[in-house]
DNA sequence: AATAGAACTATTTTT
DNA sequence: TAGTTCTATT
């Protein structure tokens, strides 16, 4: 069924109770002036400043429910563009809750979504064909480490990382490879061969029926202005178009929305099928334009290094004349401390327009500061927090940990398991990006697409079946000389002579499976794909209708055909089990999928697992404090937020300090990060942090001093971390003494931080002025510091060597004491609590709790499988 | 061809 | 430290 059919707005046949007719409009009650204009402004271009928490998306919901009822649009031709698969989703639940059915036909998904809507159904236009495949940035990776091998680029301090940010950043701007080649510098022999580089991923990428994250949205634009014929079916349908957090749009994004509000050219208008009635057309015999709603905050721009461009919304006003702007100001999620203390932090960042959150609802608790000794201190306070708040009646799911780094998550998940508090980690390593999921992925790849040379790559040598580099460069030779697919040229392994009797029939067999499996995905019918017939009596199995495969059966297929679950689960490394769990989870994932998309096919599966954003995998009712970084909570709140590791070199990240305006950016992080707070925020931060094997003194956080003294309640404030107090800053000395009960403990502690003579001052030189000013300085204090490095890394050699260990590390080492029997009563000792009585196991399996009251430190939970403990007889 | 151990190196955020 | 890649061995 197309989703082109419903064109013509009249007889509309819902939304007929008008709001008009007596009593309040729902669509309109409660909201607030501005929230009204927002929902009521018609015009050709909108512009809604909707600070954090101001309720854009109910602004945004309410006057999308508003053009349906009013009859002013079909849902077909809105087009509303979300930053996550999860906020779409939840959008359209929003608007069906306001209409009833009415959110059907609507096109509300990510950029990258709705591209790849299009380009399937517009694929063959320029040489793709519909089943192509996605390319995430391993998947582009491994395909830049084959071009630079080949041309001897690493030579030239190319890697498959810098070559890919590089080409990330030029494809966000729509550059492609000769327009690069148009700018360099000639003479420039690294340039050139850059372009080269450029070039062959390119081409290696439409060979391979391939696009990269990048083309997705470049390539639309390219579409739309290589065949306005084709735009202008676009620009006809989609009357209103909706953009959120538009302060993250890069260029590409920028100019997909520019084409897709462009007014259709009578020469275009000839051409429309069905024809143009008269009512679409304005006095010139042209479509006008669709008009443009755009929501973005730019104080929560976060996405520079992707290639955000904060001018699009700034310029907004010029690049779209006519446009209304509204600014919404209040604020419903926060308390006031909350708000005051985002206010004040993004206050610094001086090229910015003043703006003031503001809140009706009450200055609330105030902020939690603490510092602990280590991260593993911070952590353990965090863990303290979290159970406290737990008890205090706060569930589990709307708490919530941030922090600027992936690499933060040790330490927090090392001290939530051993508290047995239940939580999640969005984002960071991806059940998508574990090696035995991407092996199996990458056979249901090859099937949708038997000429992607990655996955095909991939699937060789997964499990281990004895091909080797060598074979698989023969076949991939051939298969190139010959014009073949992948699975083709494994058929007619007999014609290669290179490869050995023995290889031939795996190979053989290999390519009998992924093409039997193609067909099954194909619905049996003529493909594309394997033209092969093959005289085989197994065939018989698959059925003769035209029905995909639903994709767990493919899946099944493989698993079973590879051996890959049983020759994980017989091996004897622990971590191989779970490796099986992982597969055995993905077949789960592909039997909900087919469940819910029934007949969508492999190809919608793929796509739907390529496209899927951290923050789509938060669950609400999963009951689990969730952890991820800063740039993942964006668009979220939770009733309790921790912010971590606030501290100089991390927040500011040190990688940030010498870019320009990086600086800013990490404050409008920081901002995001404390307006995600509905009613508690701590802020939390160590003294020393642990940086690949190493101790190194942090600094707190210049963003700290940011915030008024009065706002936070130090639980134990820096100044009283350093140990014996060296030179102190005036601000964070000021509340020095607040520190309460904590100190005594904490201080206790304080012979596992690093030697206490280093002064634990604040970062010196300002939010930054002068680039150059500041970038000096900051590049001498890295010096240093790889020096410092270089020296402890020395030491720590020589101690080693001479057998004593190294004082300051934590057992990394995963325990599992699956096997340990607890009963109320035992007697058990831990290595850091010492020894205590067991109280109660509640729970089951792996997921058993003890309840220990330790003789030194109380009461304790602990997971028995892997907490540090063992019974005394 | 597969494995185990040694050496090396990178430290940001992500659709 | 930890993840990866290189090298030597079987």
């Amino acid at each position: 069924m197309s989703d082109f059919e419903l064109l013509d707005p009249s007889g509309l046949p819902y939304g007929t109770e008008s709001g008009a007719a007596g009593g309040p409009d729902p669509l309109l009650d409660g909201l607030n002036p501005a929230q009204e204009r927002a929902v009521l402004s018609r015009g050709p271009a909108l512009l809604i400043v909707a600070g954090a928490g101001s309720g854009k998306t109910r602004v945004l919901t309410h006057r999308i429910a508003h053009l349906i009822r009013e009859r002013e649009a079909w849902p077909s031709q809105i087009l509303a563009i979300t930053f996550t698969n999860k906020a779409a989703a939840e959008m359209r639940e929003r608007i069906d809750g306001l209409l009833g059915e009415g959110a059907q036909g609507m096109w509300i998904s990510t950029f990258h979504s709705a591209c790849v809507r299009i380009l399937r159904r517009e694929a063959e236009r320029f040489g793709y064909v519909s089943g192509f495949t996605i390319y995430d940035s391993a998947d582009s990776r491994a395909l830049l480490k084959r071009i630079i091998k080949e041309l001897d680029a690493d030579t030239y301090g190319f890697t498959p990382a810098n070559s890919g940010s590089k080409i990330s950043k030029l494809k966000n701007e729509l550059s492609d490879a000769s327009d690069y080649a148009a700018t360099m510098n000639e003479n420039d022999p690294r340039d050139r061969l850059f372009v080269e580089i450029f070039r062959m991923y390119e081409q290696e990428l439409r060979r391979a029926n391939a696009f990269d994250f990048d083309d997705l949205i470049g390539q639309t634009v390219h579409l739309f202005r290589a065949h306005p014929d084709v735009a202008a079916v676009y620009q006809r349908r989609f009357r209103h178009i909706l953009v959120d957090e538009y302060q993250d749009t890069n260029h590409a994004q920028y100019s997909l929305i520019r084409e897709l509000t462009r007014p259709i050219e009578p020469e275009q208008v000839e051409g429309l099928v069905p024809p143009a009635r008269a009512r679409e057309l304005d006095a010139s015999g042209r479509v006008p334009a669709a008009s443009l709603t755009v929501v973005g905050d730019s104080d929560q721009s976060i996405y520079a290094f992707r290639g955000a461009d904060i001018r699009n919304i700034v310029e907004f006003e010029r690049d779209f004349p006519g446009a209304e702007v509204v600014k919404l100001e209040q604020n419903y999620r926060s308390t006031q401390n909350i708000l005051s203390a985002a206010n004040a932090v993004i206050g610094n960042n001086f090229d910015r327009q003043e703006k003031n959150l503001w809140t009706a609802e009450g200055d609330g608790p105030k902020i939690t500061g603490f510092t602990g000794y280590s991260q593993h201190d911070e952590a353990r306070f965090v863990a303290e927090e979290i159970e406290d708040l737990h008890r205090g009646g706060l569930a589990y799911s709307d708490i919530a940990v941030f922090y600027r780094t992936n690499s933060q998550t040790r330490a927090l998940e090392e001290l939530l398991i051993r508290s047995a508090i239940p939580y999640r980690v969005l984002g960071g390593t991806k059940f998508y990006e574990r090696a035995e999921v991407k092996d199996a992925m990458s056979y249901l790849t090859s099937i949708a697409n038997p000429y992607d040379p990655i996955s095909w790559s991939r699937l060789l040598g997964a499990p281990k079946r004895g091909i080797g580099p060598m074979a698989e460069a023969h076949l991939a030779n051939f298969q190139e000389a010959q014009g073949l697919s992948f699975h083709e040229a494994m058929l007619r392994v007999d014609e290669i002579p290179q490869i050995g009797p023995k290889l031939r029939g795996t190979v053989r067999a290999l390519g009998e499976l992924l093409t039997r499996a193609a067909k099954m995905a194909a619905g049996g019918g003529p493909t594309d794909v394997a033209p092969e017939p093959i005289p085989d009596s197994e065939q018989a199995e698959g059925d003769q209708e035209k029905r995909p495969a639903p994709v767990a059966d493919l899946l099944k297929l493989v698993l079973d055909e590879s051996e890959m679950i049983e020759k994980l689960r017989a091996r004897r490394d622990p971590q191989d089990d779970a490796r099986a769990e992982n597969l055995e989870e993905l077949l789960a994932v592909a039997r909900e999928f087919d469940v819910k998309q029934p007949g969508a096919g492999l190809v919608a599966f793929l796509t739907e697992v390529s496209l899927v954003a951290a923050a789509d995998d938060l669950d609400d009712q999963s009951g689990t404090v969730s952890l991820m970084t800063m740039h993942t909570a964006k668009g979220l709140e939770f009733k309790a937020v921790f912010i971590t590791g606030v501290e100089e070199g991390l927040l500011p990240h040190q990688m940030s300090v010498d870019e320009v305006g990086g600086v800013n950016e990490e404050r409008r992080l920081m901002y995001v990060g404390i307006t995600r707070a509905r009613e508690r925020l701590f802020i939390t931060l160590a003294s020393t942090r642990a940086t690949f094997g190493d101790v190194a003194v942090a600094m707190p956080s210049r963003f700290l001093q940011e915030i008024p003294e009065g706002l936070i309640d130090w639980r134990q404030s820096p100044g009283e971390v350093t140990g014996r107090g060296g030179t102190e800053s005036r601000a964070l000395n000021a509340v020095r003494g607040s520190g309460g009960s904590y100190s005594g403990r904490a201080r206790g502690g304080a012979s596992r931080g690093t030697d206490s003579s280093v002064s634990f001052a604040p970062g010196g030189g300002g939010g930054g002025r002068g680039s150059a000013a500041v970038s000096e300085p900051a590049s001498g204090n890295m010096q240093s510091a790889l020096d410092k490095w270089r020296e402890r890394k020395r030491l720590a050699k020589e101690a080693q060597a001479a057998g004593g260990g190294f004082p300051n590390t934590i057992g990394g080492a995963i325990r599992d004491n699956g096997d340990l029997e607890l009963a109320a009563g035992d007697r058990i000792t831990h290595d850091e609590y010492g020894e205590g009585r067991v109280t109660g196991v509640t729970g089951v399996g792996s997921k058993r709790i003890a309840h220990v009251v330790f003789d030194s430190v109380g009461e304790r939970k602990l997971l028995v499988k892997l907490a540090p403990i063992a019974k005394v007889d």
